[in-house]
DNA sequence: CCGGCTATGCTAATTATTTAGCACCATGAA
DNA sequence: TTCATGGTGCTAAATAATTAGCATAGCCGG
């Protein structure tokens, strides 16, 4: 588990990262809509070669734009991240973790949402799956 | 949902929280020792005070020394971490993210812990609990 | 062709973060 | 008492992050 990416990334860096996870892929001028107290066009446009430098965005041309992506898929971000929360609340317990989620006062699940829990907790096995 | 913490602090600031989360309170000795690259004994005295001037910590003394805890519940930043991964990773979904968590390759759950992820779900009420 | 628009790259300046250093206070041992 | 120890606060310097500005290239409409 290498990829404590949030740890060593500045603020920036880091909001940039959340919108760009958060959408799959932007355009500089998509990121930039959606910062909080946005800077300028340009310091957007640096800190996304900045973090292309680092390896942790790649891009692909849309015309005369260049589109953002990030290159560890989202999943594993998520989960890391996930874990990352786990271990730092919960004590390293990922049931105490899902206690607060679907406990937790702002979080009232659609119907839907705990049928898929309860099914997948039916299909969990414990350690030796 | 108005405190995204995380979103406007310092790396060194945000790696100092989540020490005095994970540990529940700390001396400014002990938040050095659980600092990753660790700077000097003042810098984290600084940054330590700035957290508390800012608001996110406070400290009682403990004989000579400052012991600093955080002013907001770990539940609540816990929660409020959560739901922001979720927000940022899984679209919202929390069932999504409960998944990630319960089939990710490196969580092989003890046998207690999905037991109390039946429990809770068992529980778990829809939108009007 | 030429000007306006919208991209990009790069550099330099500004601003924020992070750090070390020094002065000070309390305690306990010699 | 006197000094070493281990804590604190504050300030100024070093480093890193963030930003604006300017030069340039492609495309489209007149």
């Amino acid at each position: 588990m290498k990829h404590d990416s949030h740890a060593h990334l500045s603020r920036r860096e880091r909001q940039i990262m959340d919108v760009i996870y958060q959408r799959g892929e932007a355009s500089a001028q998509e990121v930039l809509e959606a910062l909080p107290s946005p800077p300028g066009y340009s310091a957007v446009r640096a800190l996304l070669r900045i973090l292309e430098e680092k390896g942790h965005l790649k891009h692909r041309e849309d015309g005369p734009k260049y589109i953002f992506l990030p290159t560890h898929a989202r999943e594993n971000a998520g989960l890391a991240a996930l874990q990352r929360v786990v271990q730092t609340f919960y004590e390293g317990s990922v049931s105490k973790a899902v206690a607060a989620l679907v406990e937790g006062k702002d979080t009232r699940l659609p119907e839907e949402e705990v049928k898929r829990l309860r099914a997948l907790v039916r299909q969990t096995r414990s350690e030796g799956r």
